[in-house]
Order: structure tokens, then sequence, then C-alpha cells
DNA sequence: CGTGCAAATGTTATAATATTGCACTTTTTG
DNA sequence: CAAAAAGTGCAATATTATAACATTTGCACG
């Protein structure tokens, strides 16, 4: 059911974004929870972006378009996206990012690219197995986990070879 | 060298800042760089609060002991500090801590108890590994790595159950 | 149908966090 | 000492996020 990128492959986009919406219509209504216009297109806008996108940016898209918004307008339906796991907020660059991963339980691990912003996120079980035994050894009951890697993806490592 | 802090234990703390203060001059003299008398004082205050204490925060103590300080003087040694490894900023929280490892080579996983604010600093090879392994899986050349994971600490599960 | 409640949104203002740019001082270096 | 580099003071501004309250919308119930 959900739309899993192709790590750092060109693809049809579109084709991610619509699955997204669908994917997120499908999880609200299983959830009883109202997609309204407005957060289905910030989510939209959200997953039309390959980068992940501040808050004000995604303000500035919706004012463009004739929706008269303010920044509450925005940070609330970033608020539900992320209660409903549609959106992540990556605390290291202040801006959301598409679930690529969304209706699965998880915890994402983010994969930050310092030269072309694109990010990749990611769940792997042995990452997640030794964080959480680390904070049993310390007796912390981990409830949720920031995971954000900035780097070099792979092919802004070949154009610095050049 | 390092001043390794009890996790969550009681302990004369103002031991550790001492010892804190002594390895940051030891480092920075080390590296050829100036501890200047705003930088070491910016850093004893975060060593002094036991949890992570906003740039603002900091600006405001400087200020209230007659420092005639504006935000750029403390982001300014902020950085410094961060460049010698001395503290941390704790992305999820927009706030800085004193680093537990400094002068060792380390990527920090954090604790921070959502119901005390304390922070505990860990380094876990497991979970380094993990996390190394799952970027080098995707081709990913990991630069610097943000863990942070909210819960809470074994001293505030208690209070809970009471 | 209405009527009434709860959820969602609009609107204004403000809080909290962080950076820029430029002048000035101190330290280091030759 | 003089020049260069590093650090600081200071004012303004940029960026990110929330508070408070009025208004509208969707929906359950009678
Ligand atoms: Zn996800
Ligand atoms: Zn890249
Ligand atoms: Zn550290
Ligand atoms: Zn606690």
């Amino acid at each position: 059911m959900s739309a899993h990128a192709l790590p750092y492959r060109p693809h049809n986009h579109q084709a991610c974004v619509t699955q997204a919406l669908a994917d997120a219509r499908s999880i609200c209504q299983q959830q009883n929870v109202r997609l309204t216009p407005t957060r289905e297109r910030v989510l939209e806008l959200i997953w039309q972006s390959h980068k992940p996108l501040g808050a004000y940016d995604v303000l500035a898209k919706l004012t463009s378009e004739g929706h008269n918004a303010a920044p509450p307008t925005v940070y609330r339906a970033l608020d539900f996206l992320q209660q409903q796991g549609l959106v992540h907020r990556i605390a290291s660059l202040n801006a959301f990012t598409g679930c690529t991963h969304a209706g699965e339980h998880h915890t994402g691990m983010f994969l930050i690219c310092r030269a072309c912003g694109n990010v990749l996120e990611l769940t792997d079980a042995s990452v997640s197995t030794a964080i959480q035994n680390a904070a049993n050894a310390e007796a912390f009951r981990a409830e949720t986990v920031t995971l954000e890697v900035a780097g070099l993806c792979p092919g802004c490592q070949a154009e610095k070879a050049v």
C-alpha cells in the first residue's frame, strides 16, 4: 500500500505524490479523522517537494495560490499530519518531509544530504534494536527517537569526485 | 581526564563543572585555540545547569551578572564550544548541553527525560555501528549523527508509578 | 429540517530562536 | 611598532513557532 520511494533514483515523482495522497485518505478514513482540503493540500505540497519543506515555505506556496493562510494555518495542518504519521519533522532542518512508511508502525531514520538536500527515510531493525538496548541499559524508557544523519548521498559523492 | 557524569545519581555537581572547565582549558590549549573569558563563562553556565540551556537562557544569565551581551555574543561562544566538541546542541530542544566525553572522538546519543528535562549523553558502539551500516547500505557517506531519544528517566518512571 | 456542540479555520499579535553586517578592540605575528 | 587576524559590541533583522480569541463548518441528535 505505501509508496516506498526508490532511494536516490530518478522516478515518476508525481506517481509518488498521488500514491501518498491516496494512502493518506485511506489512513484518515480508517482513523476516522478528517483530511480537510487545507491538510491535504499541505501534504501534497510537502510531497511534491523533493526536499524537506519549512513551514514558511509551505505558507508561501499556499499564499501564492490564493489561499488566505497565516502561520497557524500551516502549523496546525502540520501538527495534524504528524499526529497521523503522514509527515515527519526533521529537527535538524526545522523542516517537514512526507513519511514514506505511512501506516506502518515505525521509527524513521533520515539520511540527509548536505549538498543536494535530499532526504531518504529508512527503517532499520538493527538500529532500532541497538538504540532500545542502549536505553534499556540505563533503565530509560524510550518513547520517541530522533535519528538524523547528515552527509553526502551517492550522487553528490560522485560529483565531488569529478 | 573526562568527567563522566554518573547517570541520574545525585553527585557533587560543582566537581563536574570544575573538572569540565579544566578539561576544556586543556583541550583548547592543545588545539591552540582561545578559551576566552566569555567562552569559558558560557561553558560554565551550561555545565552548571543540569538541564540543557537555551541560547537565550545563557544570554539572560550573562546579562544578569552585568555582562553586556547580545544574542550574537552567546551564539558565537556556542558555535566555538561546539566546534571544539565541548558542548552539544540538542536539536529537538533547541538547547545546549555540556559534552561529557570532551576530547574523545565520539558521536553522542542523548536520552532526554520529558518529565524532569535531564539529559544523559551516551556513547554506544553497537548503535554507532548499526547506524553506519544502515547508511553504508544506501551508499550514503555519513558525517554527523543526531540521535536524541525522548522518554522517561528511571526516577520519573518511579514517580509515575506512585 | 433545525438546533447545538465540537472540530476546524481565520485573524491578529507576539514569542522564541538565530543570523547579518559593520564598527571597534584585542591578540598574534613578523 | 605595524599589519593582519581573531574576537567582541551593537543594532537591526530574519526565521521559526505559538497564544488568544472570534468565526465558520461539519455532524449528531431530536
Ligand atoms: Zn516515516
Ligand atoms: Zn546529495
Ligand atoms: Zn559528547
Ligand atoms: Zn526524569
